[in-house]
Formats: C-alpha cells, structure tokens, sequence
DNA sequence: TTCCGACAGTGGGGTCGCAAT
DNA sequence: ATTGCGACCCCACTATCGGAA
C-alpha cells in the first residue's frame, strides 16, 4: 500500500466532522490493508508510530524539504525507514537522524509529508485517535466494537490486536484476556468540585486519599515482578523498592493498582517534583534510591491467584487487597455506605480535610459498586482536590495553533512586584470558551504594544482570574515559583491592573504548606 | 427532544538523559 | 561544563458527536 493512500484518508478524515463518517474512512482503508500492511497501517491512522516515539521532533522538521512529485513511498518502506532510524544513537546520532529523515521526506509528496510529519511530532490533527482507529478496525472486520475496545484494553496494544483480528479472525479476541505480566490501560478518574457533590452523584462510595506521585501497575508471578506506568511503559528497573514490596505480599500472582510516592522524616509526603525527579532518574539507580526512597501505596487489585476480579464491584475487590496488603501500603478510605446518612456525609468531609492536613493532594470517590473499567475515565471514581484563585494581570498572550489559529490563545501572568512592575508566573490557555477566546483576541490587540510573530506584548491593564492548584519551585520564572495547572475562571473587567494580587500574597498563601 | 458519556484538541511546567556546543 | 532537544511524568478544560434517556 502507498503512503499516498493513508495521508489521503488522514485527510479525508480530518474534512469530516462526523465520527461516523471517520470511522467509515479508516475502515475502507484498513479492509484494502495487505496483512502484513495493517500493523502499520492501522498505528498510523490512529496518529501513532508502531515504533513510539524514535527521537525526531520540532527542531528536525523545521526547515522545509522539496517534496517529491510523485507518489512512489510504500507503507512498508516507511516503517523500515523509520525503524532503522530509531536505532541510530552514539555521536553524530542527531547529524544522522537529520539525514534520514530528510532523505525521507524528500521522498514524500506534499501530502505524504504532511501526514508524515504529524506522525512524527504526535499532531497528526485529524480528529481520530486510538479510539476511532478501534472502530473502525471493527467496522473493517465485522466484529462488535465493544469486543475490540476491550481485547484493546486487555494487550494494552491496539496493534496486536489488529494483527491478530486480522490474521486469525474473530475467535481471536478471545486470547485477550487479563493476564499477570501484560498492563492493562488503567483506570482514570474525572473530577468533581467538591466532596459533597461526589457522593451526590455516586450514591455509596468510598473517599480515598489521593497520592500526589506516579501511576504505577505491579504484576508479581512467581518471582518475577513487572512495573508499568500509567502509559503502560515499563519502569520495572528504576523502581527495586517496589519490587522488594511486591514480593513480599503473601501471594505469588496479582495485579496491583497504585501510585508511588515518598515521605518525609516525618511521614508527610514529599513534592511532586522531586518523586519525579528521582522515578526520572535511569543511569543511577541505586544512588537515586539511596538519597530518596520511594514508597508504594495501592488501592486497587485486578487479579489475584489467577482470579480475574476486573468485573467485581469495588468494595469486593477493597476486601481483596485488604487480604493482600497491609495498612500502610493501601491508601487510607473512608466508607459512606448511606449517602443520607448526614453523620456518614460529615465523616466524608473530615477525612477530606485530615487528608489534606497531612498533605496530600485530595480524595478520589469511588463508587462501591463499580467494576474496574480498565483503560476508561469513566464516572465512577471522582476526584476532589482544593481549587486556589488569583487575579492576575495579562502581560503577553501567544498564537494558537490548530483550532486556535488566528486566537490569541496562551496568555502569560503577571503578579504585581514590589516596584510597581509585574512579575511572570507562568502561562495558561485552559478554561477558555470559544466566546472568551474571540473577545481576548480583539481586546489584547487594542492592548498590544509589540508582536513578533509568536509573542503578543500587551500594555498590562486586563485583569484575569485564575484556578490553580498550588505553587511549584521554578527556575524558569523570577519569583522562583509558578502556578500548578493554572486555568482562567473569568476576566475580571471590575478590577484595574493595580488591584491584582502581588507576588508577596501568592507566596505567603502557600508559606509552610507545599500544596 | 434533551441529556450526557466519550473523544479529541490545546497546550502548561519539571525532570532526566543524551548529543552538540 | 553548559545548552538544547526530546521523552514522559503530572495535568484542566472545552467542543463536539451520537447514542441513551
């Protein structure tokens, strides 16, 4: 097949606004797929390379290549390209790297390259990702989508899925099932802004503290032990404490769910960044270890015994991990079995509060009687954490890009300083409604005082409030901090620059607390 | 007919490792 | 030794489609 055909569909699919009409592209193109072409076709029209992510970004495809008149590239030619150039490393490996892909290119029509270069960068834009290529890999074989999305679910690979379905038919998604060794997508929560209107949606539930850590999945079978993040990669090596903690537990085969983190001298939890730090930490690992452990803490169970618990309703599978693992390495809950139950409902919102005293970042609810979703973000978990606001003064606003081409989109914040002057603590482009996005756009271009393309300078007048989730050491920013996912609320049109918070009363919000 | 679940898009900051400078 | 780039952790929020209610 040419990869003329695929940037064809790409763009067909991006004209479209119509899933249907998406998924009833994909699947024609993935019906005419050799066998051998579909584990790469189907990646690629689900916007990814069957390789990962091979070390080609931004500054690689910069500068534009003469593009070929002819479509002459095969599928299968590409992948070979691409698999052979993720294996350059060492010296000169950029200088290499650049070559090839330029080779590549050049290769490419103008189309092809289009689509090649979403590709690489992760921005194919054509409004159909893993999801869509799903569907339409059930349309293409006749097979129900929702058996497809959860053998999907159960190899954590859409890939090997599609080769199977395609080579073997039906009957082979079958041979997905849950299996100690191989991650499964985990399941993800949606927010709720506060603990009163979680338990009001979800009826019995369990709050649960939320860990400010890392995502981590452990599969033991016998003594071989797997780690995999939320991303399904796997961190196995960088993480021997967990393996130590996982072949300690009085089971030889299970699945865990949890988050790692580290405690202080004291036992209160320690920043976000400087767990990343150290689960980033890959040359070292036993020095990284040694200046600060990490401890597991899990709340879930998907398998244990050889026992599938996916579709047990939660509190069974919470009875479960009690039996696997002991109190400190479960995540402290609280039951609300009766949401009527005033007393129950004030029990919730106690332990929310004890839950952030000893500094953690939240709960996350749960109903009782939800199965594990695997790979979805469904309802039945809610997480609450504690919202911060500021009005903050825009000083410069960014160009956006796809949908946002010609908006004024991401737009930085100022602090008032001491001296009269703003101080920058970081940017946002969250939280805006079309309608607030067309009126910053024309009222930040009434303000404008320099624009060089990229970076639209305003005069400092416009007051914006912001949502933030706490403050986080930076050395990007002059005050030494900036904001932790920051989202606009409103424009605050009642205040002048001059009432806008300072920098002095954003820290001494946080002073002694690390939220 | 309206409502709501699932998806895709639009990017944010920090940290590490690696290669280039 | 320092800098720049890419990968990958954490993430909020809105718009949209299309099936459920």
């Amino acid at each position: 097949m040419l990869l003329a055909d695929l940037a064809q569909v790409s763009g067909d699919v991006a004209a479209t606004s119509a899933r249907s009409q998406k998924i009833a592209l994909l699947a024609g193109l993935f019906r005419a797929a050799a066998p051998e072409d579909a584990p790469v076709v189907i990646p690629y029209l689900a916007g990814r390379l069957p390789q990962g992510r091979i070390g080609v970004g931004w500054s690689v495809l910069r500068e534009p290549v003469a593009a070929a008149d002819r479509a002459t590239l095969t599928v299968r030619e590409v992948d070979a390209a691409l698999t052979a150039l993720a294996r350059v490393a060492g010296a000169g490996a950029q200088g290499e790297r650049r070559r090839l892909v330029r080779e590549l290119l050049a290769a490419a029509t103008e189309d092809e390259q289009r689509f090649l270069i979403g590709l690489l960068t992760g921005e194919v834009r054509q409004g159909a990702l893993d999801a869509l290529a799903v569907e339409g890999l059930a349309a293409a074989t006749q097979v129900p989508p929702a058996d497809v999305r959860r053998a999907v679910m159960l190899a954590g690979s859409l890939r090997d899925v599609a080769r199977a379905l395609l080579a073997e038919g039906p009957q082979a998604l079958a041979e997905f099932r849950l299996t100690v060794g191989r991650p499964v997508g985990p399941m993800l929560a949606q927010s709720a802004k506060s603990v009163a209107e979680a338990v009001e949606r979800l009826g019995a539930c369990a709050v649960e503290e939320k860990l400010d850590g890392i995502r981590v999945q452990v599969h033991r079978d016998g003594p071989d032990v797997r780690i995999h993040t939320r991303t399904l990669d796997e961190v196995t090596d960088r993480l021997p404490e967990v393996t130590a903690v996982a072949r300690a537990l009085p089971a030889t085969r299970f699945i865990l769910d949890g988050e790692v983190i580290a405690l202080d001298g004291a036992g209160r939890p320690v920043p976000f960044q400087r767990v990343a730090g150290r689960f980033g930490s890959r040359v070292d690992v036993s020095a990284a270890h040694a200046a600060l452990p990490l401890s597991p803490v899990f709340f879930d169970v998907l398998s244990v015994d050889g026992r599938d618990l996916l579709e047990l309703p939660g509190e069974q599978r919470h009875t479960e991990l009690s039996r696997l693992v002991p109190e400190p390495l479960r995540v402290r809950r609280c039951v609300v079995r009766d949401p009527a139950d005033a007393a129950a409902r004030a029990a919730a919102e106690d332990f929310f509060a004890a839950t952030l005293r000893r500094g953690h970042e939240g709960v996350v609810v749960k109903a009782l009687d939800a199965p594990y979703s695997a790979g979805r973000r469904g309802a039945a978990w809610l997480k609450v954490k504690p919202v911060h606001t500021l009005d903050l003064v825009v000083l410069a606003a960014e160009w956006g890009h796809g949908r946002r081409t010609g908006k004024l989109s991401n737009l930085h914040l100022g602090a008032r300083g001491p001296d009269g002057g703003f101080v920058m603590l970081g940017k946002t482009f969250k939280g805006l409604t079309d309608a607030t996005l067309g009126w910053q756009t024309e009222r930040l271009r009434e303000l404008a005082v320099r624009d060089d393309g990229h970076v639209v300078t305003v005069r400092p007048e416009l007051v914006v409030e912001i949502a933030y989730d706490g403050l986080q050491t930076s050395s990007r920013y002059p005050a030494g901090v900036t904001l932790r996912f920051a989202r606009v609320v409103r424009y605050r049109e009642d205040k002048t620059a001059a009432e806008a918070d300072t920098v002095e009363t954003v820290l001494a919000a946080h002073a002694g607390g690390e939220e």
